[in-house]
This record gives C-alpha cells, structure tokens and sequence, in this order.
DNA sequence: GTCTATGTTTGCGG
DNA sequence: TCCGCAAACATAGA
C-alpha cells in the first residue's frame, strides 16, 4: 500500500517529531523474518545505543540513519506502518519490531501481513542501489525519460511499476498518472510520441505531489490500510480519478470508468480517454 | 462460514 | 528481454 506519497509523509513525520538525536534502549524483534539482514539477534544487538541522525526516502525505502554510520532501511511492501507511541502503550499482536526510545517513546513497526522488510548495512547501495530515477527530483528530465522509454517494447504500466526503471510508483499512483496523461496501461513504452512522453512526465510528478500535499492515500477502514506515524490517514483517496472508482463517471467525460488487468495487477481506466493505439513514433 | 481480492517484491520457467 | 505465475501472509468484503 505505502507509495512515494506514502513513504515521504512517514519521514517528514518522524522529522518533526523530533526523534533526530533519541538514543534506542533496546530493540524487540517479535518476528524474525521481517529481519532481512543481519539476522534478528544481531540487528537488535547492533543498534542497541545506536543515535538516530537523521531519515531519508529512497524510491519506497524508508532510510534511518544513525551517528555511528550505519544505516536501518525498512521497506512497507503491501501493509507495514511505522508509527510512534508513548513506551507504556501496550504492544499489539501485529507489531513485529519494537524500538524503545530513551525518551519514554517507542518507535514500532506495524505489519499485519509480514511481508515488510529491514535491512541493517553499511552502504545503503547494496539494498536500493538499482532503483531507477527518483521521480521528484531534478535527475527525472523529460529528456531522461525519453531515452529509458524507447529502449523498452513493453507495456507502459508494468514498467512504470519496475522500481529499477523509475522508483517509487506503485498500482494507485500509476494509474492516477496515466489516466492524467490519457495514456492506455498497455500502449507499448517506445510507441509514445513526444507530446505524449512530456504529458505522462508531467503527469507523473503531478500525481506524486499531490499526493504528498494530501499526506498520502488512505483507502477503506482496515487496519493495513495507509497510516502515518503519527497514526493519521491521508486524504489522498478523495483526489483519486480511477483508481478503484469501476463504474464511476470519469471526471473529465463522464463515461464509467473500466477495470482490467494489466500486467497481474488491477487496472483503471477511462475507456474513452484512454484509448488503446500503438501510434507510430514520431 | 466460505471465497476472492489485495496497494509489493522476488524468483522461476517459458 | 519480456511475460505469466507463485509465493511470502492476514484481513476485508462479498
């Protein structure tokens, strides 16, 4: 669930909360494997007295970074939240790491489906060193962009959803920008002309940002559902266009919007302003 | 109660 | 290179 949004509204979050400088008293590991590396007996070792100096995003990857020089990257995958609570809050079933502050808070990492992931190394390289462009920075060029599409024939949301492509951008907000774009899922990436190449770069920082400004999207009321650290939703899901909105009226024609599957994963479009041409390059 | 879908990533086989 | 499928899990919603 956690996306760029997402992610970047969790690290501004733990920014302001001050934890830049907290000294981690102790670490509880309740479940091994969502210790990627080391293993969970020595990363609770390890950072034990470790000082956070400072926090990061990486594509979806949350970095924590510590004075000694080591860092803690942490990726959410489909249901993980980071979140901040007073030590004396009990723990929660699915609460699989804990980090005990030594300012009476605790850092805890909430996972109901366990798929999220830690990773205790010394160069953060070895984890994220194949992501692609960092969409909202000044690297992601049009003319960049241009270049990576042409050398791929293959369908436009399965690869604006490989992180080694492009990082950041997963089911929600690709189908927000290329519906923004009025691009079909599955135009083939070396097929698009130049005014459409510019529209989708466009639309692609446009959809993230706002993103951002809304503190991320936050569908239905379950429990794995996006929270901030700080335990808010986003408010996100009400800017949505396409996404999971089947049958709703496309809010630039009206027609109702479509669902397909594009690449195994759940698809929206607008059939009308998202035709399906493969037009010759120009 | 039962069944299906799920916002992520990785690895395998064709 | 690219695509489809399965797996890692638990829950929401029908």
């Amino acid at each position: 669930m956690p996306e760029l949004p997402e992610v970047q509204t969790i690290v501004m979050e733990l920014r302001e909360a001050g934890l830049i400088g907290c000294k981690i008293r102790s670490v509880k590991v309740q479940w091994d494997k969502i210790v990627a590396v080391p293993d969970a007996a020595t990363f609770a070792q390890e950072l034990t007295g470790q000082t956070i100096a400072g926090f990061a995003r990486r594509g979806k990857y949350i970095l924590i970074q510590f004075e000694a020089g080591k860092y803690l990257l942490l990726h959410l995958r489909m249901t993980g939240q980071l979140i901040i609570k007073k030590a004396t809050e009990p723990v929660l079933k699915h609460e699989r790491v804990v980090f005990e502050l030594d300012d009476g808070r605790t850092l805890r990492y909430h996972d109901t489906r366990k798929f999220g992931r830690f990773y205790l190394v010394n160069d953060p390289q070895a984890v994220i060193g194949k992501l692609g462009w960092e969409p909202l920075e000044a690297e992601f060029t049009v003319q960049s962009f241009t270049a990576g599409l042409v050398q791929h024939a293959r369908q436009l949301k399965p690869l604006l959803l490989d992180q080694t492509f492009i990082a950041g951008l997963g089911n929600i907000y690709v189908d927000e920008a290329l519906f923004a774009a009025r691009l079909h899922p599955q135009r083939l990436a070396n097929s698009l002309t130049k005014t459409e190449i510019s529209a989708l770069h466009q639309a692609i920082r446009q959809v993230l940002q706002k993103g951002i400004a809304n503190r991320g999207t936050s569908l239905g009321n379950g429990e794995g559902n996006f929270a901030s650290a700080s335990r808010r939703r986003g408010r996100n899901q009400e800017s949505l266009t396409v996404f999971r909105r089947t049958g709703q009226a496309c809010p630039r024609c009206g027609t109702a919007i479509q669902r397909l599957i594009v690449g195994q994963r759940s698809t929206h479009i607008c059939p009308k302003c998202q035709q399906l041409k493969n037009k010759h390059k120009v």
